[in-house]
DNA sequence: GATTAATACAGGGTTTTTCCTGTATTATAA
DNA sequence: TTATAATACAGGAAAAACCCTGTATTAATC
């Protein structure tokens, strides 16, 4: 009778102390997974996978240098559609989890969960495919469908559209607002337009309060 | 002959996965220590903390909700100022690791260190006293001299006065000027010269730049 | 074919921000 | 004691941001 190989993970995290620690507790509280290898980034995980290399569950970090953990997600469904992704993350943010989630990773795990509920999600994609828990299939699920938060704030993903985006990336900057219209090829009366919609639906009352909510929600980079 | 106790550790970091995974690492490889207690934030550690309960290091975290690092390191100065305190953080800004070697932490780690790095650390905190490695003691203590960063840039906290940082905060929201200079008792005018210097001195043009900068180094929460 | 929604834009006005130059007061250092 | 630096403030003006109301065009929906 053939023997069912352990299913094989992959740790993507570029902090080595949380890596090492993930792996330190993997194999000594759980000897039901081999680890098929490690990287420290983006870059470093599409060198090390290959079709014959795949580890059948990647735990995956967001923030990284390089690829972060979105351009990650993009690149392995595009390549490599089988993987499963668990992503392990410290950001609680609902936006992320729920870009996340659009994405098509298998789970999704803050920082700061019990090691019991890590290997509970491992079980769960090993036998079902996915690891769901009450918080994403409840509050989040709904939110995906019409676009609100759970906390009831309205989420600037589902909010805005592409040029609305781009606007508020260009607002975060030191540009005036007529430079920002010659950039976008818009009248400067219509960029007048996008940003009183943009005080509207962010409910904020001046240009400091949107270039804030654009950090705060991760649209632009600092 | 009496035997020397093993030196105790305490860890105080929000994030449990990587707190166990922390534990599973120490009292794996090394058993050369002995855990003390862990705690999930600044409010736990002050419970578990006591005259007779002392711990010879603390592995702390900064990110933590509710009092962060840098209120632990204030409450341990304050009350337990012979615990030492090694700082084991993802945050890689130097104005950071600069503020936290001024309250007298006697090491910063950045989670993405090799374990053996913790070791090395630890014991060196156990026997020496402190763990400043070259990347401190070379970079970071010239910067804490003269007031300017390893890579050029001025850094915030020795460049601005209080009156400037509380107005750089208060800049970072949707008041008016008007209403700023009423805030901190001061004519406008006076708050025109507070935006002038500050433009000069953090090398920003416009009142967006202001916040973003205050927001990036850390002079406000999102 | 009419209605609605989304997008781009104008006129025209108020408020706020930004910039420049110059002064008075106080504390500090030479 | 006399520069010197830091802090608080003014006048005056140009630029940018903010706000409101209203129109034209196109695409989607009924």
């Amino acid at each position: 009778m053939a023997v069912k190989p352990l299913p094989s993970l992959a740790l993507v995290d570029d902090h080595k102390l949380f890596r090492k620690g993930l792996v330190s507790l993997i194999e000594m509280v759980n000897a039901n997974y081999t680890i098929l290898f490690e990287a420290d980034n983006g870059m470093d995980m599409q060198k090390k996978i290959n079709p014959s290399n795949q580890p059948d569950i990647i735990l995956l970090d967001i923030n990284m240098p390089g690829i972060d953990g979105f351009g990650c997600v993009q690149w392995l469904k595009d390549n490599f559609p089988l993987i499963n992704i668990l992503v392990v993350s410290m950001i609680e943010k609902e936006e992320t989890i729920v870009r996340m989630l659009k994405l098509g990773v298998k789970g999704y795990l803050c920082k700061d969960v019990e090691p019991k509920e890590l290997g509970d999600a491992l079980s769960s994609i090993a036998n079902k495919g996915f690891y769901y828990t009450d918080f994403i299939t409840g509050k989040l699920v709904h939110s995906l469908q019409n676009g609100q938060s759970a906390n009831g704030e309205a989420n600037a993903i589902s909010l805005l559209n592409d040029r609305e985006r781009t606007f508020l990336q260009l607002a975060c900057s030191e540009y005036t607002y007529n430079e920002i219209a010659s950039q976008m090829y818009l009248s400067p009366k219509t960029i007048d337009g996008y940003r009183n919609t943009l005080f509207e639906k962010l409910n904020v009352k001046s240009r400091v309060g949107l270039a804030l909510y654009a950090v705060k929600h991760g649209l632009v980079q600092l």
